[in-house]
DNA sequence: CAAAGGTCCTGCTCGC
DNA sequence: TGCGAGCAGGACCTTT
């Protein structure tokens, strides 16, 4: 479900209602996600007092002094500020109870998401400490994705979608960069020009800051922690457009699965 | 044959 | 031959 722009909307409706507040209770209904909830947890965060919320690529991070919880909202999860008497529904597996009343709560149907806790820091983390940069660092461009992809003969959408080369871009905005870049989806990555990296660079940085700007893409069920949609789901050019108009060239949108992901693309502005 | 916004893990192939 | 990197596919789940 959720790709950085999803998640960094996430962070921001959540943090301002968490941050500073102290762990009244920790509830585990379903410890059984993509790994097991660590069972240590409520005894862990019982009356520690949550300094501030991060995001590292799709990751969430709640510092606390003694260590971090980092959540993955997998494909189906999401977060949401409720009430103490908001009536518990299928699927919340977890929950922090807070010292001003409210909850922050996990629902994840498919249960790929992930809650895990950490008392190192973070970037030493096994899941954490081998990832790419953030899409909107300094440290990301053209130059680097090339020097990532020159040897590679997989196809360019892989590339950008694996976390090791650079963190937050999912299906949709691998999709939408793409397009804007008017590059293939299974061109292969070791043909393709430096300038065309640095163009593809310059596009997947705009549309996720824009997605950012937007609240994210509301697809079906996407929510921020407040419960409300985000707005990208309009300025998606190709992601679930097939057979509408391109709008670059008027011809039919395609959809293939490439890496069993369905891909978007227009075959007649792609190269 | 169903597909969905993620990504780790395993076991294979490839090139030096 | 051996090694490491790269690569494809499977796995984990439920809902529409």
């Amino acid at each position: 479900m959720p790709e950085l722009p999803e998640v960094e909307t996430t962070r921001r409706g959540i943090a301002p209602h968490i941050s500073g507040q102290r762990i009244r209770r920790v509830v585990i209904r379903q410890p059984r996600l993509r790994w097991p909830i660590p069972d240590d947890l409520p005894q862990l965060l019982k009356g520690r007092k949550l300094l501030s919320v991060a995001r590292r690529g799709k990751y969430l991070l709640l510092v606390f002094h003694h260590g971090t919880l980092i959540m993955h909202l997998g494909m189906s999860g999401s977060l949401r500020i409720v009430e103490a008497d908001a009536a518990v529904q299928k699927h919340d597996h977890f929950e922090l109870q807070l010292s001003n009343g409210s909850q922050l709560r996990l629902r994840d149907p498919r249960r790929f998401g992930a809650v895990l806790w950490t008392g190192q820091a973070v970037t030493d983390h096994p899941l954490l400490a081998a990832l790419g940069p953030e899409p909107l660092d300094e440290a990301f461009d053209g130059d680097y994705l090339h020097d990532c992809g020159k040897n590679r003969r997989s196809s360019i959408k892989q590339l950008i979608m694996d976390g090791k080369t650079v963190v937050g871009v999912g299906n949709i905005y691998a999709c939408e960069s793409l397009f804007r870049a008017a590059i293939h989806p299974t061109r292969p990555c070791n043909r393709i020009s430096i300038q065309r990296y640095r163009t593809l660079a310059e596009e997947i940085r705009e549309v996720l800051a824009e997605a950012v700007t937007q609240g994210g893409t509301t697809l079906r069920d996407f929510l921020n922690g407040d419960g409300k949609p985000g707005y990208f789901a309009q300025s998606l050019r190709v992601y679930g457009r097939a057979g509408e108009p391109c709008p670059g060239c008027g011809n039919p949108i395609r959809n293939k699965t490439l890496a069993q992901r369905s891909t978007f693309y227009c075959p007649t502005c792609q190269h």
